[in-house]
DNA sequence: ATCCCTTATTCAAACGTTTGAATTAATATC
DNA sequence: GATATTAATTCAAACGTTTGAATAAGGGAT
């Protein structure tokens, strides 16, 4: 398996030399080695020979080459709206984890959320032959979902916003579910007085959110204080929400209207809020139970460790990847294959944020 | 014959399209598009048509092709050991920021650490003919120095260990400097009794801070108690800090040795010492002013907010390409690009986490 | 010998570029 | 008028593949 330090001269190894090797031709060489449909006609001691010459010298294809051939370029495009969001951690990992099994590698760009910037690298992407894309609009504000449209050529999946076209699949997290797990999470601890903080409205993510929040107090008969229930600003970057909910917490804390639990939008804006207490000199869980959504790497760092809903994110990446896959394949074999929308349930992880009431 | 049964009526325009459409041959299309060495001798109106014929069928080169024949991918790789570390966040929005105002687009690739993934990526990154390697060896355990001197094949900056064969560059930062820095910080706030959570042994920066710390110590004349420098122990990933830092934090406070401030070898582990204070119910900065290392996103969102040694990771990103683009350019020019290492300073960032000694 | 199957292999044309060398035409030099 | 020089453009080969069509080599069967 070691290689020997080979001179200068180390030219690749391209079919040419295999067939040359084996006193066959080039045509031969290729039929043999990528086993395709004239194979079974050849010879098998031909084959045998191809083969072991190809070990022999190091054979690897070209990619290059191929992809020019066959217009196949073995690569897919990633798309990050908001690249220093550290939703996307685990999301990427999960991707380049999935994506590395195959035959595929990503190309990942980050958009910093501006529609010409992604018309830009699409453009990039679409040029260097990418034969598919998958989209992350982590924070997503208005302009992003008819940016998405355009993409007509590519096989597309998108991942947490549910955006389903017919040629595009999604996989997206039970957002409402999840607000209702998380206010039942602070009811059954006993929280009847619960601050919310909902996200900005221009976010899908938000108003779903809000929306399972709702249910469950209307089931549970729990009654939502609206002056306790603040809502965020349209905010430029996903990293805000922290500025965000360290800002309304204040707010919330100098009107004093009591509460005992706090349910947060997200993961920053939770942490954001604890720090507004610590700030003030309260301590959370003692003086308010605080909740948030995600399980961004931060939410087990923070003091106390965050108790949240937790995204599968890892299993959204690898699971794009594996739709994604699909959609191109069918796109070789010239079908369609229809898209899907594919959503997960999110669990809830309880750290050391939330405490019954006393 | 021509063939009428075009499949995607989408065609690209190829140089072929453009040549027709101004009866001219391809070659003096291409040699106008490129600007290239020929076209010093090309009529400028030729010129002029062939541009304005481009420009109105909307040419864009292939870039395989383009790749096949002269053997340039535009593409450079970026292994990153860790990804899941958050030290990479910032590095890889500089790397990225710079890389796209190039031509080149970056193959992001995610080592886990380990050697042989190191080795089966590296391969498909060969095959795709990349031009250049950044590489970010961001807890490189022993192996992986080793690891990269294989690389003879392709211009390689190094980011974070200074690793100066003489084919490849590095950017470094001043590990000993931002050591002494941060020491001098907690002691000119009055601190005389600091703790100090040393990283391991294993890790080039670690020894590298320890050493900045050990001479502010030796020139301010403040002497520190070896009871209270702790050690990590040799960690399997970069994430693993918080844990050391809180482990050790904990034995810290268990043996009664007094202290005011305590010097983390990174943020995580700044983190997790701010979560044992915590947890035994004592307040940073109040009993304890604590400083970390690096400036990784977390370190404004725990509470208190950290006070720690920044790096210029976009920076350095950013650095890192423009440096890779030299080591390419002179190879293209069959020159070599001496190897450079580069080393920037860190800054103190304070934050909430210090204060002054009563 | 002719015809027709198989079976095993090769031809040759693409894919879209780049570029040293060749070609042509016009002009200057002897 | 012959020749060299220059300017403007094109030829043609190459980069390493893939693949439908063509070829060749063996059989039989008539």
């Amino acid at each position: 398996m070691t290689k020997p330090p080979q001179k200068h001269p180390r030219r690749t190894v391209t079919l040419r030399d295999v067939a040359r090797e084996t006193g066959v031709s080039i045509s031969t060489v290729s039929i043999v080695l990528n086993q395709s449909r004239l194979s079974k006609n050849l010879s098998v001691q031909t084959r045998i020979r191809v083969e072991e010459a190809a070990r022999r010298l190091g054979y690897t294809p070209d990619p290059v080459a191929r992809s020019l051939k066959n217009r196949h370029s073995q690569t897919v495009g990633v798309m990050i709206f908001d690249i220093t969001d550290p939703y996307c951690t685990r999301l990427l990992k999960g991707i380049e984890g999935a994506l590395v099994k195959t035959q595929f590698l990503p190309l990942i760009m980050s958009v910093q959320n501006k529609a010409d910037i992604f018309h830009r690298y699409w453009k990039l992407l679409h040029e260097r032959r990418i034969e598919g894309l998958i989209i992350v609009p982590n924070w997503a504000t208005l302009s992003a979902e008819k940016v998405i449209e355009g993409l007509q050529q590519v096989p597309c999946v998108v991942i947490g916003s549910a955006h389903s076209r017919d040629h595009m699949s999604c996989i997206t997290i039970d957002n409402a579910g999840g607000g209702t797990k998380a206010l039942a999470h602070l009811y059954e601890l006993g929280h009847r007085a619960i601050a919310v903080l909902r996200g900005p409205e221009n976010i899908l993510a938000s108003r779903l959110r809000w929306r399972g929040i709702q249910k469950f107090s209307k089931d549970a008969g729990l009654h939502l204080d609206p002056a306790i229930c603040m809502e965020m600003r349209a905010l430029p970057d996903a990293s805000s929400t922290f500025e965000e909910g360290y800002r309304l917490t204040s707010e919330l804390l100098s009107t004093q209207h009591p509460f005992t639990a706090l349910l947060a939008f997200d993961d920053l804006a939770a942490a954001g809020a604890i720090r507004a207490f610590h700030d003030l000199g309260r301590s959370v869980p003692r003086d308010c139970s605080v909740i948030g959504f995600d399980d961004i790497p931060h939410a087990q760092l923070i003091s106390p460790s965050l108790t949240t809903m937790r995204q599968p994110l890892e299993q959204m990446g690898a699971m794009s990847v594996e739709t994604l896959l699909m959609h191109i394949q069918a796109k070789d074999e010239g079908k369609i294959h229809k898209a899907v929308s594919q959503m997960l349930e999110v669990e809830l992880l309880v750290r050391r944020s939330t405490t019954p009431r006393e």
